[in-house]
DNA sequence: AAAGAATACAACCGCCGCTTC
DNA sequence: AGAAGCGGCGGTTGTATTCTT
């Protein structure tokens, strides 16, 4: 009946994942895509479960990832998706490209709460701290009340100038009465204007919704083109020439690129991006013998523009 | 400079829904 | 039909790094 289990869990290897093991794991995945994650690991000549390989590659392997903290308007994004879709980490991430649900549960948990916390407002119902919180507090009343530039100097939180905002600030300091029972998640859900009491929040929704996120492809993808005679950016931080994987791909992304017909777009997000090229490039270069096992993989693998269908099913 | 505290984040654990046998 | 595996998810933990005293 059933299966046959995943993995009999003895002798396989735990904790942190040495350089050798994701080379290994990245090599398999370059050159079969991402099959049943059972049979990577026996595969591939991992002792790992092949949960943890799933977890390791979407996580941190994954050439689609951007590293690194969350930029501003990721951060609103994400309190925005938050308040909407509570802790469903996996649902928020589908809307930041190149971010895990993992990165932004650690995000969440280490910055952004901490963050709202300051501001007066509860990050899990993402209403105003009670009363009796703020008496006990630093005065985080207070600083909920402040204008929106002395909140968002104190916060480093982006000032935004428009005057609309700036109408509904009058428009807020005017009906400061009236009902501070409705939620953040009521106002976004109704499309109302948000009460005085969320005004710093108001300056985080204003700006997004998650109805006007684009989702982005995978065959959109871009990274900045550029021509093979001059310098990139992903060359200049790995300028010899021993960064086949540079060599390997920049052509594809040259084709979808251009396929998309604009050359300048260097706000795109990089599938293959300059931390990730630098990540691997340190990577292999700490050990020519990896080098080389990655050159044959690689020289295996036919030049391809990746698109959803491929990415997604693991068929490059 | 050293020790302890705080922070950041990778990785694991266990549960759940769906699929397979 | 139902037992059991698979993949995915969210919560939690462990450890390395950074900051503070």
């Amino acid at each position: 009946m059933g299966r046959q289990p995943c993995c009999d869990k003895v002798g396989l290897k735990k904790g942190p994942w040495t350089a050798e093991e994701d080379m290994k794991l990245i090599n398999f995945i370059l050159t079969n895509g991402q099959c049943c994650w059972r049979a990577v690991p026996k595969l591939a000549g991992l002792l790992r479960c092949g949960k943890s390989c799933r977890l390791r590659w979407t996580n941190y392997l994954r050439p689609d990832l951007k590293r690194g903290i969350l930029s501003e308007d990721e951060e609103k994004m994400v309190i925005d998706l938050h308040a909407k879709l509570g802790n469903r980490w996996s649902k928020i991430a589908s809307h930041l490209p190149g971010r895990t649900d993992n990165e932004i549960k650690n995000q969440w948990n280490t910055h952004i709460k901490k963050n709202l916390k300051k501001m007066g407002i509860d990050p899990i119902t993402h209403k105003p701290l009670s009363n009796a919180n703020e008496q006990t507090q630093t005065q985080p009343d207070q600083q909920t009340h402040q204008p929106f530039e002395k909140q968002h100097q104190q916060q480093s939180l982006p000032i935004n100038k428009d005057p609309k905002y700036e109408s509904d600030s009058n428009h807020n300091k005017e009906s400061e009465t009236s009902t501070e029972s409705s939620t953040i998640i009521d106002a976004i859900e109704e499309d109302k204007t948000v009460t005085p009491l969320f005004d710093s929040m108001e300056i985080i929704m204003n700006e997004f919704c998650i109805d006007e996120v684009p989702m982005i492809e995978s065959n959109k993808i871009l990274v900045p083109y550029t021509p093979s005679t001059s310098t990139s950016t992903t060359s200049s931080s790995s300028s010899n020439s021993t960064n086949f994987i540079e060599d390997f791909l920049l052509q594809d992304f040259e084709l979808s690129h251009m396929h998309n017909g604009n050359e300048n777009n260097n706000s795109s997000m990089a599938l293959w991006d300059e931390d990730f090229m630098r990540s691997w490039d340190l990577l292999i270069k700490d050990d020519d013998s990896r080098k080389e096992v990655f050159d044959c993989s690689l020289s295996q693998y036919p030049r391809i523009v990746v698109d959803s269908e491929s990415w997604d099913y693991g068929l490059f």
